[in-house]
DNA sequence: TCTGGGGTCCTAGGACCC
DNA sequence: TCTGGGGTCCTAGGACCC
C-alpha cells in the first residue's frame, strides 16, 4: 500500500507576516479585512481570543480589541509557498498542490523502509518537518495515511507542528472516529447539522454506515464517505498541474447601492480584470456568468453561452454588461462579480458539438 | 461596520434531437 | 393523436474548501 503524506502550512499568511515583521511575534494578528471584510487567517495568539477564519472583522475586533489587522500580500504568499513546496519536492518528488498552503505527496519511497517501525517513522517525519522549517522558516503539520483522506485528516488533527500517523485501523478509530462529524473533510456547515439530527454526531457514527436516513441526506456521496471513514479511498497523487475551469472576480461594494451607473462601472472593472487574467494565461472563454448579491445576502447568478470564444476586453465587458442589462431589476446590490467559464487555450480548435457534422456539411 | 474572494463539483430541470 | 427513452447542452443554485 502507498504511503500518502499531507503537508499543511500552519496559519500560513500569519506566519509569513510574522517572519517579515518580527515585532508581531506572539501578538494576536489577522490577515484580511477591508471595509466589510472577514478574517482570512489569524495567528494562534488571536485564536486564543476566539478569532477564526471567515469571521467578520467587526466580530473579531469585539473579541480581541488589540488585534493587529493586515491587508494581505498575496504576491508574497505565493512566493513563500513556492519556496516551501520546492523544498518539499527535494525530499518527496511526487507532490500535488491542493491549495496555496497544502499539498499531498506520495511518500512511499521515502518512508517504506521504516513503515512498520512506528518510532522511527515518526522520527523521520519530525526530521522532515524540522529541516523544512530550517530551510524556509515556515512551520507545517504533517499527516500520513494510506489514502489522501487519512493524510488530510492527519495534518488537520494537530496544529501547529503536528505529526499524525493514521496507517492502521486502530489509529483512525482512536483519533478520527471520535471527532465531530463537521470535522470530516467533505462535510460542511449545511450537512453536519442534518446528520447530527439523525444521531450521527461523530465520524465514527458515520463510519458504521448503518444509521437510518443518512443515505437520504448524503445521496450518492454516502457510500464514498463511509468508505473514507473506514480507511478506503483514493491514494493517487497527481503531479499534473490542473487546468483552470473558470476565472472570476467579484467585489463587495463599500455600501449597498441601486445606482445603476455605479453597478455598471463596477461590473465593467470586474470584466476587464477577468479578460486580462485569462488573456495573460493564454485562455479564452465562451460563457460569461455574472453574480449579484443583494442586501439580504441572497445571491443570484445569470450566465450566457456565446457562439465564439474570446478573451478580448471589449468582448468580455460587452457580454457581462449585456447580461447585467437583461437581469438587473433595481434591487440594492451588495456584491457583484463576473466569471469566465468554458475556458480553453487560445488556438485550440473549438469543437462545437451542437452542430452535428452531417447537418453542417449539408450547408 | 455582521457575513471576502478565489475556486471546484454536483444536481435538477428544461430544450432539443433522434 | 398520443407518448417513450436516451443523450447532450445549457442554466441556476447549492455545498464545500482554503
Amino acid at each position: 500500500m502507498k504511503l500518502i503524506i499531507h503537508i499543511d502550512l500552519n496559519a500560513f499568511f500569519a506566519q509569513v507576516e510574522i517572519n517579515r515583521h518580527p515585532e508581531y511575534q506572539k501578538k494576536p494578528l489577522a490577515v484580511g479585512g477591508g471595509i466589510r471584510g472577514v478574517v482570512a487567517t489569524c495567528s494562534y495568539e488571536a485564536r486564543k481570543f476566539g478569532v477564526r477564519s471567515g469571521m467578520n472583522i467587526y466580530d473579531a475586533i469585539k473579541l480581541c480589541p488589540d488585534l493587529i489587522l493586515l491587508p494581505g500580500d498575496y504576491g508574497e504568499y505565493r512566493k513563500q509557498s513556492n519556496r516551501f513546496f520546492s523544498a518539499v519536492v527535494k525530499t518527496i518528488p511526487t507532490i500535488e498542490m491542493a491549495s496555496i498552503d497544502e499539498c499531498y505527496g506520495d511518500a512511499t519511497d521515502y518512508l517504506q523502509d521504516v513503515e512498520t517501525d512506528r518510532p522511527t517513522l515518526h522520527d523521520r517525519l519530525f526530521d522532515l518537518q524540522l529541516s523544512l522549517f530550517r530551510e524556509t522558516g515556515l512551520k507545517c503539520s504533517i499527516g500520513l495515511g494510506h489514502t489522501r483522506f487519512m493524510a488530510k485528516m492527519g495534518s488537520d488533527y494537530k496544529k501547529p507542528l503536528g505529526i499524525t500517523i493514521l496507517l492502521d485501523p486502530v489509529d483512525w478509530k482512536t483519533k478520527i472516529w471520535p471527532l465531530d462529524i463537521g470535522k470530516m473533510y467533505g462535510i460542511g456547515s449545511k450537512t453536519a447539522p442534518r446528520l447530527k439530527e439523525l444521531g450521527i454526531k461523530t465520524i465514527g457514527d458515520l463510519a458504521t454506515g448503518s444509521i437510518p436516513g443518512s443515505k437520504e441526506i448524503l445521496g450518492s456521496e454516502f457510500e464514498y464517505l463511509v468508505a473514507l471513514a473506514n480507511g478506503f479511498g483514493s491514494d493517487v497523487v497527481s503531479t499534473e498541474s490542473r487546468v483552470r475551469k473558470s476565472c472570476g472576480t467579484d467585489v463587495t461594494l463599500p455600501t449597498d447601492t441601486t445606482d445603476y451607473d455605479e453597478i455598471r462601472n463596477r461590473m465593467r472593472e470586474c470584466a476587464l480584470e477577468v479578460a486580462q487574467t485569462i488573456a495573460k494565461d493564454g485562455l479564452e472563454s465562451r460563457t460569461i456568468c455574472i453574480k449579484l448579491r443583494n442586501s439580504d445576502f441572497k445571491t443570484n447568478t445569470k450566465r450566457m453561452t456565446f457562439s465564439t470564444y474570446s478573451n478580448s476586453e471589449t468582448d468580455i465587458i460587452y457580454r457581462a454588461l449585456t447580461i447585467l442589462d437583461s437581469f438587473y431589476r433595481g434591487e440594492p446590490i451588495r456584491l457583484l462579480g463576473v466569471t469566465a467559464e468554458d475556458l480553453k487555450p487560445v488556438g485550440d480548435a473549438a469543437i462545437d458539438l451542437r452542430i452535428p457534422i452531417n447537418k453542417a456539411s449539408r450547408g
